[in-house]
DNA sequence: AACTACTAACTTTCCGGTCAGTTATTTCCG
DNA sequence: CGGAAATAACTGACCGGAAAGTTAGTAGTT
């Protein structure tokens, strides 16, 4: 099992929170955060449980890193959609469902998504730094190009917050259900092609003086 | 505190065990299902911890008690969605849109969702019942009704089980909204009027021959 | 040889679950 | 009809295990 010369275990201070954190999202998204143990987490990020306290202080402080390192990444994709939206608002919906279409595929955000709804009684303040650090302004930067768009006319009448909702809500209970239901038998969506359909049919839905799409396209 | 002729409890078994659910129900969407204790339980349901155990073997079958009867009324709903559907999909849809709207008002689903999104790892078998049993219904019912729809070339091409999540996801989100976010601060959303301004959207955007509205109406 | 990252065994706390005893209610008998 | 005996709904103190958190000592590293 152990090699002659092989220590049983290396100082690696430097990289070791992150491993913490990276093995912890994943024991956080598969079980929740009561039912988490410290014990795996640590058995995870192949070090021992008393030197996740060398770290952190509390199991606490580990799951707000988590939501924290989950934040980062996002706040980042969000702010060079803001950047590229100049244009009619046709333009910059299709960039957000391609862009929110491939990070839900890759990023573990759907384990700290359903982290953060199932925990937000337990832990308001950590609800509170996910709504202002990124869906606040997720959804206030849609709400704003579509009101924009709104008043140049190109969009009909109605509440521009409730848009923005229903243009990423499809996406985001997506989501939802592959880690919810799809584990138990449910059948899966593919999300890439459900962000496009749901774009194409919003724009017909949305934007005023355009001919509608007879059919979807691929 | 105790009047003389005033006894220190009552015997009142059948009464009992929908006190229990509705008390466990208020504690689990609160808390989620680890954190919610038997003990809080039993306080808000106006007995001991020890009676719990008079009428539920185990937690985790007090858990099973709350799904299953968040589950019911609203079956109930769904077949009733079902029965009325023969006419056009535009009828359907306002129709999801009323009840849906009103339903997430009054019954505290919202809670009960939070639960089965976050417990569904530790207790599979919960989220296939909740699959099986109400969510594969509802969008199986909807998916057939907008394939319907297509057949009759009254509904543009695309994957209408894909159709019926997005028909769906608004409100649902808004649920999720409303349990999360706004306890912290954020901005709520008018769910029945959200309801409704999606529909209209989503009909405009789906429903072929057929002249787009140029407001949304109230 | 000094330093400190790291481990593993330990302590503490909490909570689901149990049970022996208590009290409201019903039944039965005088 | 009234009071005592029987019944079972109910209580609350207790138990055991699991998991968060601690620390004395070990072993890589410099």
């Amino acid at each position: 099992m152990l090699e002659p010369g092989e220590p049983k275990f290396r100082r690696r201070k430097a990289a070791r929170p992150g491993e913490i954190v990276e093995a912890a999202m994943a024991v956080f998204a598969e079980r929740g955060y009561a039912a988490a143990g410290l014990e795996e987490i640590a058995r995870r990020a192949g070090i021992s449980k008393g030197s996740l306290y060398l770290y952190f202080e509390t199991k606490e402080e580990i799951f707000h890193a988590v939501v924290a390192q989950a934040i980062g990444p996002n706040i980042q994709a969000i702010r060079a959609m803001i950047a590229a939206h100049p244009g009619p608002l046709e333009e910059l919906l299709r960039l957000v469902a391609e862009r929110v279409g491939k990070l839900i595929e890759t990023l573990p955000v759907g384990g700290v998504l359903k982290m953060v709804i199932g925990e937000a009684g337990n832990f308001p303040q950590l609800a509170r730094v996910w709504h202002d650090d990124l869906v606040a302004h997720a959804l206030g930067a849609l709400t704003d190009a579509i009101r924009a768009a709104q008043q140049r006319g190109e969009v009909r009448s109605g509440d521009p917050r409730a848009y923005a909702l229903e243009v990423i809500a499809p996406m985001l209970l997506g989501v939802i259900w592959r880690e919810t239901f799809v584990p138990v038998g449910a059948e899966p969506f593919d999300l890439p092609a459900l962000a496009h359909q749901h774009i194409e049919t919003m724009i017909d839905g949305l934007v005023a003086g355009r001919p509608k799409n007879r059919e979807a396209a691929t």
